[in-house]
Parts: structure tokens; C-alpha cells; sequence
DNA sequence: ACCTTGACGATTGTCTAGCAAGTATTCACG
DNA sequence: CGTGAATACTTGCTAGACAATCGTCAAGGT
């Protein structure tokens, strides 16, 4: 269950030489963004201790540092849970999502720069057209990380895959992600990508608002809230 | 050198019913944050273990956190210290500061929303115009603080405070804190705060990165870095 | 003289065991 | 059926211990 044989031979193949706290982190976090845990069951120390085969301690730090993740909650003398990301939620993560991306569309239009890895993602999409719904979320994800790595700025990388942690915990909570439709995401991303290499960093800014907040309000009306105004689709792009 | 006396008083006069690593966290982040601490010595765990009289993985859990939002640095099987913050990183760090704050500006502007504590944060700029230079940092921290608040994002406001922690991290290592004119600052406040009720965002993020570009080239310049041009004054400034 | 290697101290990572305190559940009783 | 107390469960914290690793430094070989 844990990709750590035994505690002797911590280093073999992998050049990564992660702690036992660590690798447990990673699995339960792995399992956690699979949608394998629900946010009924309790997650108690001893028990992640016992089927992992570590000591209490060492389960507590990993519990600790899912919870600093948000991914996790926990209360005072309280089992942990997996963090609940009711629609308030979904909108302050999909406001803070906005706010960043924004701004580096902004910075990024000043200087004319179209990320590569952007160009890729947004390809890949494409290719996985025919595919399952849940195939479009992973390049999806690495279409906006790559322009956010695109400034070369750690702390904002850093802080952007914090909220996308929370936003592949809050998908993992729709079964059914036919939300949105493959081409106009893909339609959508090309034209950020034009707008970018033109240099119209305000257009692109107003574009992916209306891209997010439509993202945001369908999958608010997923989980169960009321979905605002945005989640209707643009005026140029209703299918006949 | 604790404000927790012993440990069976754990509520006694405080509200604020915090955990004991929480409680050595915060006054060894108030340490740090004070400069009482500097980079060269060593944060060993049985030391801070014997200093604050708790068990050593209690000492570990506080320095973890501190780890966690950036104020300690620390490798595998390495003693902790205080964070370096060279010219690179105070660089990021603004550039980060700089790209929330610009596209909240914006927001604002956009519902012409101009914050009641900003604008209290300003006037007491004003009030300690002939004290300490120390003494300006606390409102000017506050005013942007403010501002960052105003649009009620739980997970932006978040961001921000770390943020706000690495700032203050590495002021604590310029001693003289001579670097900016009072008036100065208090002038671009106020006009960013008049651009933010005549909805011109635009300007707003403009100005705001004038603001915070010199603030930070003279930041950088004061830690032995080279200052970049954004550090001169505004042409319209210039002192006679 | 320089480089490699071995040893040693210091520090961290992890474990075991346990006690105290708080929370949640259950069960008896009015 | 509702309420309060006893109980089990879980967490917070401590003490002690052992293994693994890093840094330094000295000894030895080339």
C-alpha cells in the first residue's frame, strides 16, 4: 500500500529519498484526491498508524500536514475528516483561482509571452476529445499551472497548487463530470492563448473570468448549491 | 518567557485556548519576527525543547510550522534556521505581494469599494510622522492588510498574511529602516485610495506597483543586493 | 602535500509506552 | 421519551530510546 519497502532499503531506485511522513502524506493525499475516502469517515491516528504499519506520531504528522494542505479538517480533540468544500468554498477558491490568473494573463500579455507548456495542455485536451469526462481534468489543470509557472515566481507557484489541491478535492466530489463541454474549454484556452500573444492581457483577463465562473458556478450546482448567472453559456457559443 | 504557566492552568485567564506548540510557535515567531533571532545561530529541538521546558517532539511540531509558512529553513537530518531571504527571494515575495494586491486594487476599483480601515491605516501613517521610521511599518503593513481583506476572501487573506510574515522577516534584517520617505508613502496611499473611489483600477495597479517596486529595490539594495531602477524616486516627487 | 577514509559527536527521524484531558456515545433512570 | 452520568474512544503531550544521517576532523595512503 505504501511504495516504501520495508525501512532498510530507503534508498534503492528512487533518487527520492522521502520520509516515512512524508511518503505517508503522499499516499493518504493520493487517496484522498481519488475520491477513495469520503468525508464521513473518520480518519483517526491510530488507525492510519495501523495500515500503514507506523507509529502513532509519525501518522499524526502526516494527518498535520494534510490539515496545513486543507485537505483535511480538524478540530480541537476532534478525528480528522476530509475537508467538506460546501459552495462558499468552491466560489472563495474559484475567487482566489481568479485573482492570481488574472493577474499573470496581465503580465504575461505585457510581455507578448505565450507559455509552451500551455500550448501542449491545451492540445492535449483536444486529444482526449472522444474520451472519458474525467481525462480533461488532468490537462485542464496543467493548462493554468503551466501559465502560472510561467512567471517563474516560487511563492505564487507554490500558493496556486495549494488551491488546486482544493479544487481537485471539491471534483472529486461530482461523480458525474459532464460539466462543461471539451470544445468550448478548449475553444476557450486557444483564445486566451491568441489574446496573450496579441498582447491584450485585459481581454484576457475578462475571458477567463467568464471561463472560471462558469467552471465555478456549474460545479457549485454539482455539489448541491444554487448556481449564479455565470454558469449559462457565452452568447457567441450556444450550440443550435 | 512563556505566556503559559505550567500545564495544568491551560485555561486560566486567556480566551484563547491554544495548544501548547501553538503557544511556543507563536512566541518563537514573535521572536523571530522581532530579530531576536539571526540566521547564523542554530535552532536545534532539544534547545528550544529546554528553553520553553517541553517535550522534545513538541518543540519539533512548532518548528515544523514555522518551516511551513517560511520563516525557518531546514533540510533532511539538518538543524533549523532562520530563513536567508537574499535579493531573489524578497524579490519574489513582492512580485507575489504585487500581483494580489494589483488585481484586488482592480476589483475594488471596479465597485469603487474604498476600505474604512485602509483609510484609518493611512491617517495613523500620518500621526507618527515625526517618530521612529520603525513605527511605520506597523500601519503601512496594516493599510495593505486592509485593503487585501476588503474583498473578503478567506483563502486570499491567507496567502497574504504568509506573505506579510516573509516581509517583515527580512525588514527585521535592515536595521536602519530609513528607506522611505513618510510623506512619500503617505501620499501614494492616499491617491491610490482616490483612484480606488474614482473606479479607475487600472491606475490603482499602476501606481500600486510603483509603490511597492520601490519599496522593494530599496529593500533589496539595504540587504546587499544591487538596486534595480524602480528604486527612484517618481519624477513628480523629486524633492527639491 | 593532497586526497581518501574512518571515526566520532551532534542532530534528526522514528518508535514504544503511557498518562492526562477532552469528546462522543451509550445506558440507566426519572 | 428525555436527561444526566458513566464509559469508551481519541487526541495532546511527555519520557526515553535507538537507528540513520550529517559535519567535522584526524589518520593514513598515494
Amino acid at each position: 500500500m505504501l511504495d516504501y519497502e520495508g525501512k532498510v532499503v530507503s534508498v534503492a531506485v528512487r533518487v527520492s529519498a522521502t520520509s516515512i511522513v512524508d511518503a505517508v502524506a503522499n499516499d493518504l493525499r493520493a487517496r484522498i484526491l481519488q475520491g477513495g475516502l469520503s468525508t464521513k469517515i473518520s480518519l483517526t491516528e491510530t488507525e492510519t498508524a495501523t495500515t500503514y504499519d507506523v507509529a502513532r506520531p509519525t501518522a499524526k504528522a502526516a494527518i498535520e500536514k494534510l490539515v496545513a494542505e486543507g485537505l483535511l479538517v480538524r478540530g480541537a480533540h476532534k478525528t480528522a475528516r476530509v475537508a467538506e468544500l460546501g459552495p462558499d468554498s468552491v466560489r472563495d477558491i474559484y475567487l482566489a483561482r481568479a485573482y492570481l490568473e488574472s493577474e499573470v494573463l496581465r503580465r504575461l500579455a505585457s510581455v507578448r509571452a505565450v507559455p509552451a507548456g500551455a500550448v501542449r495542455a491545451n492540445l492535449d485536451i483536444a486529444a482526449v476529445s472522444g474520451g472519458s469526462a474525467m481525462d480533461v481534468v488532468e490537462p485542464d489543470m496543467r493548462f493554468h499551472t503551466c501559465l502560472i509557472d510561467a512567471v517563474g515566481s516560487e511563492r505564487i507557484s507554490k500558493i496556486y497548487r495549494s488551491l488546486v489541491g482544493e479544487v481537485r478535492l471539491c471534483m472529486t466530489r461530482v461523480q458525474s463530470l459532464n460539466l462543461l463541454d471539451t470544445g468550448l474549454i478548449q475553444a476557450e484556452h486557444q483564445r486566451i492563448l491568441e489574446l496573450l500573444a496579441d498582447g491584450d492581457g485585459q481581454a484576457a483577463a475578462l475571458l477567463l473570468d467568464e471561463h472560471l465562473g462558469r467552471a465555478r458556478e456549474r460545479l457549485v450546482e454539482a455539489i448541491g448549491g444554487t448556481a449564479g448567472p455565470e454558469a449559462r453559456l457565452p452568447s457567441s457559443l450556444i450550440p443550435l
